[in-house]
DNA sequence: CGGTGATCCGAGAGCGCTCTCACCTCCGGC
DNA sequence: GCCGGAGGTGAGAGCGCTCTCGGATCACCG
């Protein structure tokens, strides 16, 4: 823990090159406009006093910062049980990284954190925003669109107020669900029951939408509510099996969910497949391959979704930058979702 | 995506307050030395106006920026796939956001990405960091040694340079290691293998030492490599299988080997934990109590690791700030591990 | 050989803030 | 009633950088 001697300005760079400040500053930034020899001068120099930019001098003029705020919120921890986010930052990282932008990551616990939040981003410490807000009624979305900062969401935001400008990233969850059920109707499936994740998530809506829109007509008692957790999953299950020992297959709303339910399938001695079918959603690997039978489910490319939203980010700040309305403005872009066989379906 | 109007500077606040720049400052800082009347005027303005302090003409002055940069270094995609590392960084941002720090997150993928890292250090954009290295050779600690921030390593770092001034937060690996033994001799079992970690890391040396300090003169047999991976523990398993059949427990280095290892002996028709009694280390919950039986494990408390990496960085700093050298430099700590017994042992 | 661009470089003005220092109160003590 | 001091406030310098703009330089053409 020691610290660094006073570090080098441009100032101490263009005296040992025997040039400006401007003209070190131009060759720091690219260097055009500036003759080979010079630029060599500089270059050198820079190199002996192990010159670094003062980034908080350069943003104070530029107004730029070229960091980016990563916002999750989740009052829940089930954020962190799962890999999800992970992945997800992991594609985020790497495409700002490529872009010279830093990472500035937002966790928020319980509500009174979005006030912090909101000003934080209100405070212009970052040139953007990527928020992941998955929950009805989050007021999360209304105070970034009052901050006024550039924002891409993860997952489509479930919000009342002003849609204009509202960009999005998020999977196929409607199409994704129907490719999972209409698999198990071409297993000769009919009584597919349907454990769906927390309704307050839009993704967990959606599944349910595109399980409803394959079983048009279905039993609503094959419908229960789950959450998304294993806990729920089991729940749910032996609610099922109670209000329709009849059911052939089960279409969950994610992997830990379907874990669960396998667990009471088991437990009431049903075989899977061969007495009820499963899926899941998400493919979370170390999930969906550790279960008995390993899990067929519904693959979504989670860290491309993360790539996705920092290049959307960025390349709606480029246009900000090089002028208003020039060219079209990102739009929502939703990813496909492919189907996983393995043993359960 | 749109831009916020110019936002109000202190010269504004100050104009409207009938005041002065600098008692607006003072004001704006915690209004020492300011007296009421005027105190709530420049409150009121502030207000009126909407203003936000500049961070970065802030950070020119003071040269401080209340930002830590949080890196993790996994070339493997590990600790993508169990919530470890998300769980740690829950516990460092809750620390960081009560302080009113920022947290700037830095991941790497492979060895080109170190130098990007040390040059972002040196660079003075943060005002220390927490840094996860926990492989043997890393580069990383002797980059950041030399850049000259205050830093606390997550997990003892290997490191064969200057040791002075290193600080880290460790787990007891060895410790909670020889509780998972013991407990295993305690059930009366003697022929007890052990699945290492990827020994490139200093948490699986570790507990492969807590496992010798029981096993004093073990078959050395009963030691086989693995990787922290589930496919790395079903390798294993069936490894130790062929070169010692008559074993009766195994401890796995983490739960995910466990899991691996306990699909090979289910396949192998072992019971567990009546054959074989099977323990593993992390107590990652997905994966722990999702296993068939569910798994005896050495649980360490993964949040507050992270948190008091968090606190002890920005102690040092204080103690920095303060003048170099007033009382004790933070020292490394190591947090004590519980075994959680379920069903495998 | 003078004129005319084009090109390159440097001077200097800020960006918005903090912080030192001088000044200006206003109080109490002699 | 005057003076010393404490406490409150403002003026102004400066943090390290970018960027505009004017001046110097050079090539090239008529």
């Amino acid at each position: 823990m020691t610290d660094t001697a006073q570090r080098p300005t441009l100032e101490a760079v263009a005296a040992r090159a025997g040039v400006s400040r401007a003209t070190v500053s131009r060759v720091v930034n690219g260097g055009d406009g500036v003759r080979e020899p010079l630029v060599e001068r500089v270059r050198k120099a820079v190199e002996e006093l192990g010159y670094v930019p003062n980034q908080a001098a350069r943003s104070l003029v530029t107004r730029r910062h070229d960091a980016i705020a990563v916002v999750v919120a989740e009052p829940e921890t089930r954020v962190f049980a799962d890999p999800f986010f992970a992945l997800q930052l992991r594609g985020i990282s790497k495409e700002l990284t490529a872009h010279d932008n830093q990472l500035v990551l937002l966790l928020t616990e319980g509500r009174d954190d979005h006030a912090r939040v909101g000003r934080y981003l209100a405070g212009g410490h970052v040139d953007g925003a990527l928020v992941f807000s998955l929950h009805l009624d989050d007021p999360l979305p209304g105070l970034i669109q009052h901050a006024g900062v550039p924002t891409v969401f993860g997952g489509r935001p479930d919000w009342s107020g002003d849609r204009r400008g509202v960009v999005y990233v998020d999977s196929d969850n409607r199409g994704g669900a129907r490719d999972a059920v209409r698999h198990l109707v071409g297993l000769g499936r009919s009584r597919i029951a349907h454990i769906t994740g927390a309704l307050d998530q839009t993704s967990a809506v959606d599944r349910l939408d595109g399980y409803r829109d394959v079983m048009v007509d279905a039993d609503p008692r094959l419908i229960v509510e789950g959450d998304f957790t294993p806990a729920g999953g089991e729940r749910a299950m032996r609610e099922l099996l109670v209000r329709c020992p009849d059911l052939d297959a089960v279409f969950a709303a994610n992997d830990l969910t379907a874990a669960g339910a396998l667990r009471v399938l088991r437990e009431s001695g049903r075989r899977v497949p061969e007495d009820v079918a499963v899926v899941g959603f998400d493919d979370m690997l170390p999930v969906a391959e550790q279960t008995e039978p390993s899990l067929t489910t519904v693959r979504q490319d989670i860290e491309e979704m993360g790539r996705l939203m920092a290049r959307l980010l960025l390349r709606g700040l480029d246009r900000h930058a090089v002028e208003q309305g020039v060219g079209a403005a990102p739009s929502s872009v939703v990813l496909p979702t492919t189907l996983v066989r393995r043993a359960s379906a």
